[in-house]
DNA sequence: GATGCCCGTTAAACAACTGC
DNA sequence: GCAGTTGTTTAACGGGCATC
């Protein structure tokens, strides 16, 4: 039972978070939440933390989440992007590094054409990179333009490519902006960049040590969770996985 | 061998603009 | 006014594969 998981961690939390600073104290002591609850994912979310109720909704929380995630980065506040399940997720300044070191993805702005040839990302996510170092941070539109990828099947290998460096900590959510006059699309940058304190402490940190910080971290808001779970939230054999828990 | 998770695709919703 | 764009999100579906 995912869900009866989820809220055991969340009652933890005794008082609703409401402001931008509950929010990162929420962050802070989980370590790293998700934005919005997802089915049999067992990680506590802001917005149960908020709404304190599972069906999400377009209502008053939504619309001071959307804010959060836009202006905490952006203050260096919380990171934020899509890791988990590739959904929207904030990580705590404190644990970020671990991160990192756990994807072996401290990687310096110029160090793009290195990971490609590893084989470690495609060739449009090399692209988004190669544009992102080269002209700093960037909006949606104004970087698929940079890109090449401004047609529609474009847009699609964008996503893709987007979704590819934020699950391995490249790119990070920085910030809103007004490029239509229809919805706000994001600010991008590379985290080497928004986050060079972070990345070079992660440099310090062997992936087997921090899975245990990270292993430790979790099975302190899920006593319960076996090594099985864990291995596959964090995308980790179940032999890594039981090392980080030992 | 069965069960269940993963991933990709697809559709829906939201707000607002453009063009017919 | 409606259809079709844009950006964002989640939910649902189905095939393939890993784990037990």
């Amino acid at each position: 039972m995912a869900h009866a998981s989820i809220k055991v961690s969340e009652h933890s939390w005794s008082t609703r978070v409401k402001t931008a600073d509950d929010a990162v104290r929420f962050v802070n002591h989980m370590g790293f939440c998700l934005l919005f609850p997802v089915k049999n994912v067992p990680l506590p979310s802001l917005y149960y933390a908020m709404a304190r109720r599972v069906p999400i909704t377009w209502d008053k929380y939504t619309a001071k989440l959307w804010e959060w995630k836009d202006e905490l980065p952006r203050k260096r506040r919380a990171f934020y992007a899509k890791y988990f399940k590739t959904r929207g997720t904030f990580i705590s300044l404190k644990l970020l590094p671990h991160f990192l070191a756990m994807r072996e993805s401290s990687a310096a702005p110029e160090a793009a054409e290195r990971f490609y040839s590893a084989g470690r990302i495609s060739h449009d996510a090399r692209a988004i990179w190669q544009a992102l170092a080269e002209h700093g941070a960037m909006a949606t539109l104004e970087l698929r333009h940079a890109s090449k990828m401004e047609t529609k099947a474009g847009n699609e290998r964008f996503k893709k490519a987007m979704l590819e460096l934020q699950c391995l900590l490249i790119v990070t959510h920085f910030g809103a902006e007004q490029e239509t006059d229809a919805w706000a699309s994001n600010r991008l940058e590379l985290v080497a960049r928004a986050f060079p304190a972070h990345v070079a402490a992660a440099r310090d940190i062997t992936p087997e040590a921090a899975r245990a910080v990270l292993a430790q971290k979790y099975r302190s808001l899920y006593p319960e969770a076996p090594a099985m779970q864990v291995a596959r939230l964090f995308g980790w054999s179940k032999a890594e996985a039981e090392a980080a828990l030992a």
